[in-house]
DNA sequence: TATGAATGAGATTTCATTCAT
DNA sequence: TATGAATGAAATCTCATTCAT
């Protein structure tokens, strides 16, 4: 009888061996021959599971993604302080440990600008409307806590804004920034204007 | 008897004809060949000018940069009200009459992001810094005329780097977003609790 | 209780279920993929029972044949007319109830005039020569019967040649060729030379 | 200035190039990279000047037929006698000298059967039209000069086509087929019957 | 024995870049 | 300086054939 095979498994298996390759060398640098050695398969089975080199990043970061979304809720778990919770969120942005998928995420989003496949688009939709109803969790419970002014509620998508703002800015220009840092720094300046309780 | 041609000038004619069929069709939808046709030159003659296809981005958004600078100028200086200075400031991102340029800088951005010439880089950093000081002069002008508060001044570039995150987010998110409304929201947040005068 | 398969008798069922789309689309556009299809098994199983796609058009022709030869014999035992035999004999080549055999016949050709399996050679040499010894049969008859002079017997095989000769240019020219017109030129020519009796 | 290449004059040089490989090796298990190799052009080269590789052939056999035909038209003003005029027409398909032609004919009748492009049906029809048109001038100035009965001429099609037929049949069968003498044969017969004179 | 997923060779295509003129 | 033919690397695509199950 036939191999009985999960699509979605094998797909993501493959995007998974091809992570280190691209991020050490940058997509543009690998070719899909490159890709396919990596990751252990034919030219051909690349082409099974992937429409294209872009395809590829895009399984590669929807695979870091859940498996940061992971890590995250774990560690959202077991924290209770609401500006912790606020500075585990926003550690994508900054966090040594995430260096690659935030290389990754370049690729994408560099893709994204110019020749998303929908699906892509789709997902990245998606995946940013979940953060952000993540950190208006995060911010409600803030509320109910009383450690956060209920006034704050409106400003979530705008914090979520400028942290992929500085991420962008931080990725585009010479300018050093330390995204920590300012990411504090604005959270502390709203918190305060928000009357975080101390 | 010799042409003498100036480089630097063909460099931005050759940049400025390639504008429209980049807008419209995407950086890499077009060939050099097809730059070629339209700048009226040969393939070759676009390698006299240009170090590679993204070179001629750059040139572009070089081109176009300096023409918005100068329109962005005369405008502040017919303009008093320091909101309508802050407006006239980020309308970059949003009014419809600068949607060419946004393409083209979603292009710029993705190449920054991924495959940067340093003297993109460098550019872009000078930009972004320029512009901030604008926005300096605008918001401290404001400060002076007892507009704005004075601790505003260390949120400028918060302010800056919010507009290019919502541009990044609004380019790469099937989510609708009135770049326009959010921005003078936030400004007008801000302006708020920084005590804009009415 | 184990299938018992008459790997013969599959072979040829197979071969026979993609008559109709090797004869409609041409061998080289159809893939194993959809051979395996249109016969209802799967692609290993065509591997299984032909050792290549060229294979298969072997075995199509090969049992194409076999049901034109038990066709011919037929008419040939209902017919006691000279020249009629020899007219049915050749109608292999222009009558239009064989054309699915000589399309077929065409692929088969092509293969063995650049890639033949030497089964294929060995198949096609015995068929010739059959056929040839048939045409010989024909002509002594004609011959005992007095209807063809004696002399003529030497030029079967010429005859035989020629017949192909005239589908091969056929088939390779924008020429229009009247088969039997040429045919039953060619034959009546020899036959007045070799004094077929009225 | 742009170099300026007589693109005719290219695609034959390259298919010349190719000839040896494609005839030593049979097309099929050459590649284009190897063709490119040994024409000493880039691959893309190869596609600039050719559509398939079966246009590599059209244009090898195009090249060597139009030799070919200097060669015979020089061969046949050197000789006086009408046989061996008609030997030298028809020694194409069996002397030595033309192994690699008929090699690369055979191909090209394959292509031809198969998967012709309509330029190769065109040119095969055009040459074996002025082939024929040669044999009917040969007939035609061999009646005049009394060396051949009148009758002959609507036989000159007929000879071609058997002669094309011959080699067909010796290419595809393992029958030993002695071209040479079996053509002689036939001329001989008819030029028997025909009254040749002695 | 039957299967279809996997393979990988190779055709085809694309095209940025180079370079001879 | 200007050019476009040539290049060749790599993407994409196709698919006959193999092979693990």
């Amino acid at each position: 009888m036939a191999i009985i095979v999960d699509k979605e498994q094998k797909r993501r298996d493959i995007a998974i061996a091809c992570k280190d390759v691209v991020f050490s060398k940058g997509l543009s640098k690998v070719t899909i021959s490159e890709l396919a050695k990596v990751a252990g398969v034919g030219k051909g089975t690349i082409y099974e599971y992937f429409c294209s080199k872009e395809d590829i990043v895009f399984e590669m970061v929807a695979v870091m993604l859940a498996e940061y979304d992971i890590e995250k809720k774990q560690q959202l778990e077991n924290t209770t302080s609401t500006k912790e919770k606020i500075e585990i969120f926003f550690d994508f942005f900054y966090d040594s440990k995430y260096i690659e998928i935030r290389q990754l995420y370049k690729e994408f989003v560099a893709i994204s600008l110019t020749n998303p496949l929908d699906a892509m688009t789709d997902f990245l939709t998606k995946c940013k409307d979940d953060y952000i109803l993540w950190l208006e969790d995060i911010i409600s419970e803030g509320i109910k806590n009383n450690d956060i002014n209920k006034d704050v509620k409106d400003m979530v998508k705008v914090l979520f804004i400028f942290a992929e703002g500085l991420f962008i800015y931080s990725s585009t220009t010479n300018t050093p920034v330390d995204i920590k840092k300012e990411l504090n720094d604005y959270i502390g300046l709203i918190c305060c204007n928000m009357e975080i309780k101390k």
